[in-house]
DNA sequence: GTAATCCTTCCAGTAACTGGAAGTTCAAGG
DNA sequence: CCTTGAACTTCCAGTTACTGGAAGGATTAC
């Protein structure tokens, strides 16, 4: 399939796909005619990409998590360090998210909607996590 | 306190600090040495800053969001809007994220330690969201 | 008093895109 | 078959959000 098609299945612009190829994440085969053409298998690795990068993983970290498709030279012992330590990551980037959904929740319901400028809400909830 | 206090306590570098500063997002007081000088309140709205961007807001995003610290000048439902419309988002990515996790972790767990070069549970996982 | 540390500004560099120009190829309609 | 418009190509410049380092002034520690 063309890069359109493998963009709108992925989630990202044809021109991040491209950018992708340059730096050496994601090359495509070409067909005659000069243009890139993705496979299905190209699409999921395109769309965990788009996942990665969307929660905050460095394009290298990505390069790292691309192992775990199997398209790398890694032991299967070193890519499965790899995921163990990103599953931590994001088991605390869910509950910073959490965390930070309840702030804002918080801010909402209780700290607007009437005219008091200053909450006394909005200070613990906001210093709690900055005073450990 | 001193702008290498409130880079501890708040977690952003010194240096994003500055820059915050510098493109408006927040300015400090001044000392009589011209040093910054930074109030719990200030390191409040920047450890607030640090988990809005480290979550994917962009830095107009988190302009909007501080708003909710009523410094602004907007209006209370303004306010309130905007904090509803990041709930939102932040449920969203609650979501998409606990699903990457599961991702992974279906990756980590059934698909590597052994020497399978090719999982048929990758293809189903990381599909799964393409195809909608 | 002086050395180390922290602060200041300024300017240059980096990461990860993103937009636009100029040209090529393809699919659809006449 | 020809044309027109959309989708593709490369290349280069611009943007966002920092980040590093130089040059110099202020503060703290011995």
């Amino acid at each position: 399939m063309n890069i359109g098609t493998a963009s709108e299945k992925s989630g990202l612009p044809a021109k991040t796909i491209r950018y992708y190829e340059e730096i050496g994440l994601l090359k495509a085969d070409r067909a005659g005619n000069g243009y890139r053409d993705y496979s299905m298998s190209d699409v999921h690795r395109l769309r965990f990409l788009q996942r990665s990068r969307a929660f905050g993983f460095s394009v290298e970290e990505c390069r790292q998590l691309l192992s775990l498709y199997g398209d790398s030279e890694r032991e299967s012992a070193d890519v499965k360090a790899i995921a163990t330590t990103k599953l931590g990551e994001i088991d605390r980037k869910l509950a910073e998210l959490t965390e930070f959904r309840n702030t804002l929740r918080h801010l909402a319901d209780h700290c607007l909607g009437n005219n008091l400028p200053d909450c006394p809400i909005i200070d613990g909830l906001s210093g709690k996590s900055a005073v450990q």
